[in-house]
RNA sequence: CGCGGAAUGGAGUAAAGGUAACUCGCAAGGCUCAUAACCUUGAAACCCAGGUUCGAAUCCAGGUUCCGCAACCA
């Protein structure tokens, strides 16, 4: 039987359009999958939409639409995006759907079965901004939410379901000790580790529907819908099928019997580094279903000098935009090569049309023309069995760590190299003098660039193939692979 | 004393105690197969002052500075 790989990446909330940090995680994911898909794995890579919630609620109401037309109009965005982005996602979730909703209320009833999900009366002060309850610690001299100081807190007085997440502070710190590969990068999971030894605290997984009714219904109570989080952290399973009577997804991709342990990885932001390795671990514990295996923490995308990307600042990059004018292997160059696999990195249209034309007019597309130039003009081809060639047989450790900036610079290296070898060998000279020197030199330079379409394919698709057609077909671009963009 | 991240040539990044590397940009030279592309050489850097060490960008304590913790959102 095959190795499965499950793979997954957060899922974006709709009230806004898809930005370049999501299209930079799900691309990353992307690589992963399809680099684990030629490892021989069988792949299950998961995304979607997060779509309840009191944001999107209010949203929908201040647009004057029913709130699921309003989710449905977004989410279209979402799905477009994976055509866009050339995404290999094997299914799209949106947690308005029914298989997710299903799954959500077997969670909360399994949670509460095992004594996890409790009611208490409680007065607390709430940040719509944040979605959160604040303590009287968090709050700034005004009173207010210190992330959200133009909004009024509200002061919310009701019965809510808790969930009891402070029992889960020694079982979390365990599972991150016996899986020290558990959150990369390092520095992300010391980040988590002493954020759970600094103790946790319950918090509240319901809303009172009669306030906001946008939500899954609370099974068994009629007066309550679930916390957005709650519920959306769920995807990661009801994507597999869990809880809705079908759980063969979830018993391949997911399910950890003691020796035959799943791979499960989850994408995200730094920004979701307690969701998903505390908060959705300490849920999955309280169901009694295995842990995740592996989270990935991307940093920000930031505007030039490190300063965040906003629209009113004007520095948002719009991936269509990109994608529209240069490509899009161009942007998924840009976003895997020159943006750091987990530190915060600028993108600027200067930056990103520096990076292309070097790396990409310069580099891959000039080797590709030079090389195919010669062999077309010399009648060198690759054999049958050069064709045969495959790149991903054994694991590369750069991938194996997530780090795919560096995996890119290996290849660029390669190129590079490459170029070298021309201008050391001179075969363009040397067939004037020396044929059956200059046509080795030809099937050198053929195989090795053979190589790079191969090595390329996880993580610019289009390209790869490109050259591999063209290789085979032993001509040279009529158009160049990437024009020159001034 | 809020929490967290970070500081390396002009710019962006590497380097887990042992010659500070890579890309872009800059300067000089070379090549002509290639998209004014390519190759070679060169100038140019470890925030500050300490400690540990034969040896520190790296480890330790202190200081300084920058960034995130508004909205959109990974």
């Amino acid at each position: 039987m095959k190795k499965t790989f499950y793979l997954t990446t957060t899922l974006p909330y709709v009230n806004a359009d898809p930005h370049i940090g999501f299209a930079m995680e799900i691309i990353r994911g992307d690589v992963i999958a399809r680099y684990k898909r030629y490892l021989g794995y069988e792949v299950f890579f998961n995304t979607g939409t997060d779509e309840h919630g009191q944001k999107l609620f209010e949203a929908a109401k201040e647009a004057g639409i029913d709130t699921q037309k309003y989710v449905d109009q977004n989410a279209i965005k979402f799905i477009d995006l994976m055509q866009s982005l050339n995404i290999s996602n094997d299914t799209f979730i949106r947690t308005t759907e029914e298989r997710h909703i299903k799954s959500a209320l077997a969670i909360w009833n399994k949670c509460k079965e095992n004594g996890f999900i409790y009611k208490k009366n409680y007065a607390v002060k709430y940040c719509v901004g944040c979605e959160l309850e604040k303590q009287d610690s968090e709050l700034n001299e005004n009173g207010r939410c210190e992330l959200h100081p133009n909004r009024d807190l509200e002061i919310r007085e009701e019965e809510n379901y808790f969930f009891a997440f402070s029992k889960f502070e020694s079982e979390l710190t365990n599972y991150y000790e016996n899986n020290p590969n558990f959150v990369v990068p390092d520095f992300r999971f010391n980040e988590i580790k002493s954020f759970v030894k600094n103790g946790l605290q319950d918090f509240s997984i319901s809303r009172l529907k009669s306030k906001m009714n946008w939500g899954i219904p609370v099974p068994g109570d009629e007066e309550h819908v679930m916390y957005v989080w709650f519920d959306a952290l769920t995807n990661y399973i009801s994507t597999l099928g869990w809880g809705s009577g079908d759980e063969s997804n979830f018993e391949k991709f997911w399910l950890q019997k003691d020796n035959e342990r799943r791979e499960v990885v989850q994408y995200c932001g730094k920004d979701n580094l307690r969701q998903q390795s505390a908060i959705w671990q300490a849920m999955l514990m309280a169901a009694g279903i295995p842990n995740s295996t592996n989270i990935i923490i991307d940093g920000f995308i930031t505007g030039e000098g490190g300063v965040k990307m906003s629209k009113s600042l004007g520095n948002a990059i719009d991936p269509l935009d990109i994608i529209n004018e240069y490509g899009v292997d161009a942007l998924r160059y840009f976003l895997l090569k020159e943006v750091s696999s987990f530190e915060d990195s600028p993108f600027t249209i200067e930056r990103f049309k520096e990076s292309y034309n070097s790396g990409l007019v310069n580099g891959l597309g000039n080797l590709t023309s030079r090389i195919l130039t010669m062999s077309s003009n010399y009648g060198v081809t690759l054999s049958e069995e050069d064709l045969k060639m495959r790149y991903y047989t054994d694991p590369v450790p750069e991938l194996e760590g997530f780090d795919i900036c560096k995996h890119m610079n290996n290849i660029w290296v390669n190129i590079s190299n490459l170029n070298k070898f021309i201008q050391e060998q001179e075969p363009f000279k040397k067939i004037k003098i020396n044929k059956e020197e200059a046509e080795k030199d030809v099937h050198y330079l053929l195989y090795h660039l053979f190589g790079i379409a191969l090595a390329l394919e996880p993580m610019m698709p289009e390209t790869s193939l490109k050259i591999q057609e063209l290789i085979k077909e032993n001509k040279k671009p009529e158009e160049p692979l990437f024009p020159r963009k001034d």
